[in-house]
DNA sequence: TTATATTATTAAACAGTGTTCAATAAATTT
DNA sequence: AAATTTATTGAACACTGTTTAATAATATAA
């Protein structure tokens, strides 16, 4: 019998299994209430059943990470192109950038803020060349370079503001989604515009300004 | 005897041990491993008799959350007024700001991403009036209404605009923090003089230019 | 000084956590 | 049918925060 196969595929299905199971209950309870013993309540095993499926906690807290990393990459990936105007376009991600990470935010606050150190090489955009490698920063990189096209400005430079814009974007949703018992939906509205207004028409613009 | 004040002062004395060793420990091995036998052991008492001095454990945690608190509000205080020009006022600020949080990463961490009611109030910054009574925010919002005082700008969106760069400025810091290990000295140095170029000459000036 | 009341301190227990290991049950291969 | 591999578990270990009842120490009142 080709039963191996089907022996990797339980596998993989009881992974699953605990996986959607550990999410179920970060929906619930919030992340830091999951716990080994009440996934495997809830999969009616013994708790030590979850070791022969992943090496520790960790493993599968660092799976749900990347569940959520690519959520969040793939409601960015659905930035419509609906104009070919640079800036508008710059516009229209950092926008919808926002507003996907708000609408998960568990799952963005829990990726961008975990500190476990192959989480952090993931969601990194600081360090130098990152532009290259990291594929939120790659669109916007390409973006601002459409809108520098004219000027000379260093790559090195644009790649400093995408960094920039990157980080101050992150801290924007994650202060939204701190505070969000305290700020209203019109104020929240202000905010996003007024960011994006500065963001786009005033940060992109600051590389070209005299100084003084 | 005037023994009564003798006992209060003791008990704060027992209190301010135990805090005091709470952050030993969050400085040796993080803020997620202070436990309330950690502690006990240190000061060779038993784990009952911190709750003689303290109703749980997160009311120590919040006690460590406002010294970080006031640490870093004493070294913004510490900006000094080396100009009188408002713009090179406010990049000294942002600067000063920056890196004094940068001195004390663990505080600014704890306190800033501690999701705790009542200290998210403390650091909220978003919510509308937070000029009015948040002390860092009132300076920041002090600072642009100066720059823009031959402007027609309206006192909300200037508010506003004091939010985005208190946010972004956060979301700058606390990336630098994450990353600090993939990131060299000179590429911080690049971001941060990047970050305050396009914040105080791109950001600030986004409000008055021309939008298309 | 002695008795009383207050305060400080602790041992022990409860309920929870992650993890390991040896034993057992189930399934697959020979 | 026997041997081998895989799946599963119970029980234990070493932690965690917290509560309660009992005890030790101290301060106040008689």
């Amino acid at each position: 019998m080709g039963s191996k196969e089907r022996k990797e595929r339980e596998r993989r299905e009881k992974q699953e299994l605990i996986l959607n199971t550990a999410a179920e209950i970060m929906k619930e309870d919030g992340i830091d209430n999951i716990s080994i013993r009440k996934i495997a309540s809830r999969i009616e095993y013994s708790p030590a059943i979850i070791y022969h499926y992943f090496k520790d906690k960790d493993e599968i807290l660092n799976h749900l990470m990347q569940r959520g990393y690519r959520k969040i990459l793939d409601g960015l990936a659905a930035a419509l192109d609906t104009t070919d105007d640079p800036r508008e376009k710059l516009r229209q991600m950092t926008r919808n950038y926002i507003e996907v990470s708000l609408q998960m935010s568990d799952e963005y606050k829990a990726v961008q803020l975990n500190s476990t150190p192959g989480v952090v090489a993931q969601t990194a955009s600081l360090f130098k060349g990152a532009a290259a490698k990291k594929p939120a920063l790659k669109i916007l990189f390409q973006g601002l370079k459409e809108i520098y096209k004219d000027r000379d400005i260093d790559d090195s430079v644009i790649e400093l503001t995408a960094q920039i814009i990157a980080a101050s974007t992150f801290g924007l949703i994650i202060r939204l989604i701190m505070e969000q018992d305290l700020i209203s939906e019109e104020q929240k509205t202000n905010l996003i515009d007024q960011f994006i207004r500065i963001t786009v028409d005033g940060m992109v613009l600051g590389n070209t300004l005299d100084r003084g």
